[in-house]
DNA sequence: TTTTGAAGTCTCTCC
DNA sequence: GACTTCAAAA
């Protein structure tokens, strides 16, 4: 729950004494140091890729610390949950102890902790629920359905379209009518019914006590503008807040920092306008932007000597983004000598950049780099369908970030839901999604069923007043008395949640091993469920956590990452932001793939893509190389195969500072066969004889 | 009337 | 390869 200590202090862990004589504004370079030692008020630093930004904000930290500010006192809010603790155990490193007791975590992490402890003095029930995309898009589609807009006498938006606006309009406050005809002009005239979607689906939330991801930002929001008494209280935690990765934050984020430096101005944020790359979730980059005027008197600090990467990788790069509109000039530099001109590489088609990749894998693995310091990143998950092949093939271990997230399983989702029906018998989205997992049970049953439950007030009991058609009575038994067994165990037991797991499961896998032709590796999902479950001590802080702070995948899961440690990382641009490695590949860099088409006609999206690009490029070190294939197949264009031109971020001048390489096509060729010879095996003959023709 | 199976339609990024 | 839409079976 909100106490759990593992999202919000840094792990504890040995410490190296600190010299007493040490400051922790040592090692640093004069405008790190300026940034760390800036006494109170807001405070803006521009911190180019690879300049020590992690870095800086960690000695700010621990100079904050020696100056007497309490550890507690300080909140530390970070992008992802990776960043906060890699800084919290930075910090500690620095500063010792002390640093423990730094509130660090997302903005939605945050929010969470104190919805959970301040809401309910604003109307909002305290065992609420926690839904993901998905789960606010299917009580979406509810609303959606229930005003009657299912039925398919016009185009009427998806659900997931639905979503996407309503999400943009919390988090940016444009008005739904400005959305739709900026990004979808087909549904203009569907505005109002648009809106009255919305209000049904609020109020839904509100009867169900179902929270989404917008609503934990807009309720933090809120009680810091609307509500004065608890406003004070809240904002009056924290005496320094520090924001990490400001470029990717968006409106609503920004009215948030307001509303916390209500009492006190001393905000710290640290961005890169370069590496905005988050708009699609309405991050502006107007609020780096635009800081200095917001917050009078701001300290401007620019961090421009890069520590990472080569002169020539630099130079490709500053190329690169020089492209951009609007934005901080700086141009990154480095003192580090040498190095070779990143790689272009032309390659004749997908299997052939594969190749390429997978052997310049092995040469620089010979020369002594361990495959932990080398990445492949491209644009989306599915990119790297062909090279997943192709390591696995030839046994090279290799962990990928993004793309299908271990709690989007379906499969997951389903065990899930019954824990959260459980913790919160109005969850709708779960009762729904669980019902129809039933043998017997569809839509209109299951519907039934919750209007029964729902005349009941959703009590427990509600479920077996519902008396269902004779075909779905052996599936209603069952979940009734799975039910019942679930209530009657003992909660904050350790290890509770995994056995209420292993019981669903009882029920489950059957219906698992039914529906999926490959069950296997589905069940070793669940699995892992029950392992992650039993570190945490209730079934409400598991699934508030699972939804806060998904595992990354099964490697993450405390498996694999010790028995080898030596693995090479896959990762779309967006998962590698923060990260460094000795050696980038860079795939797929096509128009269509890297710009993805659908963000051609925009030179906004276009901007965004570049920036993502030089995000990819600016994660390497030593070594760097660039691969697009000549040809690709590619059944949506209508044609098997297409001639693609290289990535449009790839100019003439950014090619200069390239060198060209042309990748060997695979050399294990097939023998040309003889078209003349007739064939030794006929297997349409074989077939026949199979089927044993008639 | 309800459920289930099959063909058809796309495919991004994340808290 | 997953999800929606459409038609057939119980």
């Amino acid at each position: 729950m909100s106490d759990d200590p593992r999202l919000y202090h840094a792990r504890d862990r040995d410490v190296a004494p600190r010299s007493d004589h040490a400051s922790a504004a040592d090692g640093l370079n004069d405008a790190q140091r300026r940034a760390a030692t800036h006494g109170d008020g807001p405070l803006l630093i521009i911190a180019g890729a690879g300049t020590g930004k992690t870095r800086t904000l960690v000695h700010r930290v621990g100079v904050l610390l020696e100056r007497g500010v309490r550890a507690e006192r300080i909140l530390l809010l970070t992008f992802t949950r990776r960043s906060a603790q890699e800084m919290l155990a930075r910090a500690e490193r620095l500063v010792g102890s002390a640093s423990r007791h730094v509130h660090g975590g997302t903005f939605h992490a945050t929010a969470h902790r104190l919805l959970r402890r301040f809401g309910e003095q604003a109307g909002i029930r305290p065992d609420f629920t926690i839904m993901d995309q998905s789960d606010a898009e299917d009580l979406m589609q509810f609303s959606r359905a229930r005003l009657g807009f299912g039925d398919k006498k016009k185009r009427f938006p998806k659900k997931e379209t639905l979503h996407h606006v309503y999400s943009r309009h919390v988090n940016t406050d444009i008005p739904i009518g400005a959305l739709l005809r900026e990004e979808y002009p087909r549904f203009v005239e569907f505005e109002d019914d648009i809106a009255k979607v919305y209000a049904d689906y609020t109020q839904r939330k509100q009867e169900r006590n179902l929270v989404d991801y917008d609503d934990l930002l807009l309720f933090w929001a809120m009680l810091l503008e609307q509500v004065p008494a608890l406003a004070d209280r809240i904002a009056g935690l924290y005496d320094h807040i520090l924001v990490d990765e400001y470029q990717d934050t968006n409106l609503l984020q920004a009215r948030i920092l307001k509303g916390m430096c209500r009492t006190h101005r001393n905000l710290t944020v640290v961005g890169d306008d370069a590496q905005s790359i988050y708009s699609f979730r309405g991050a502006t980059i107007r609020n780096i932007l635009d800081f200095p005027r917001e917050f009078p008197g701001t300290t401007v600090v620019a961090l421009e000597e890069n520590y990472r990467s080569t002169q020539p990788i630099l130079d490709t790069s500053n190329v690169l983004i020089s492209r951009a509109g609007e934005r901080y000039t700086k141009s990154l530099y480095t003192k580090r000598v040498g190095g070779d001109a990143p790689w272009l590489v032309a390659a004749q088609d997908e299997p052939t950049q594969t190749r390429f990749v997978v052997d310049r894998i092995l040469e620089l693995h010979e020369e002594g780099i361990p495959l932990r310091e080398m990445a492949v990143l491209f644009r989306a998950g599915y990119h790297s369908a062909d090279l997943e092949i192709e390591l696995t093939a030839r046994n090279i271990p290799f962990d990928k970030w993004g793309g299908l997230k271990f709690l989007e399983a379906a499969h997951v989702k389903d065990v899930l839901a019954f824990l959260r029906v459980l913790e919160n018998p109005r969850d709708e989205v779960s009762w729904y999604r669980l019902l129809l997992l039933m043998p017997g049970i569809g839509e209109v049953t299951a519907r039934h069923a919750m209007d029964v439950m729902a005349e009941h007030a959703w009590t427990h009991a509600a479920f077996g007043q519902f008396v269902p058609p004779p075909r779905a009575r052996p599936a209603h038994q069952a979940l009734v008395s799975l039910l019942d067994q679930l209530r009657s165990g003992t909660l904050d037991e350790e290890g509770a949640v995994t056995r209420e797991i292993a019981r669903v499961r009882v029920l489950y896998d059957d219906i698992l091993r039914e529906k999926y032709d490959r069950p296997d590796p589905r069940l070793a999902d669940l699995d892992q469920l029950q392992i992650i479950a039993g570190g945490y001590p209730s079934r409400a802080a598991f699934l508030s956590a699972l939804a806060l702070e998904p595992p990354q995948g099964t490697q993450d899961l405390g498996f694999g990452s010790d028995a080898e440690d030596d693995i090479l990382v896959l990762s779309t641009a967006h998962s590698a932001k923060g990260r460094e490695w000795d050696a980038v590949f860079v795939i797929w860099a096509v128009d269509g793939y890297f710009p993805l088409s659908r963000a051609l006609g925009d030179d906004d999206q276009i901007d965004e893509e570049r920036r993502l690009m030089y995000v990819a490029l600016t994660r390497a070190r030593n070594h760097l190389a660039v691969a697009y294939p000549l040809n690709v197949y590619d059944t949506r264009r209508g044609a098997d195969y297409s001639f693609d031109q290289v990535s449009r971020f790839l100019d003439r001048g950014v090619r200069a500072t390239m060198q060209r390489v042309v990748a060997e096509p695979p050399t294990a060729q097939l023998p040309t066969p003889d078209a003349t010879a007739p064939p030794v095996v006929d297997l349409r003959a074989l077939l026949r004889g199979k089927f044993g023709s008639a």
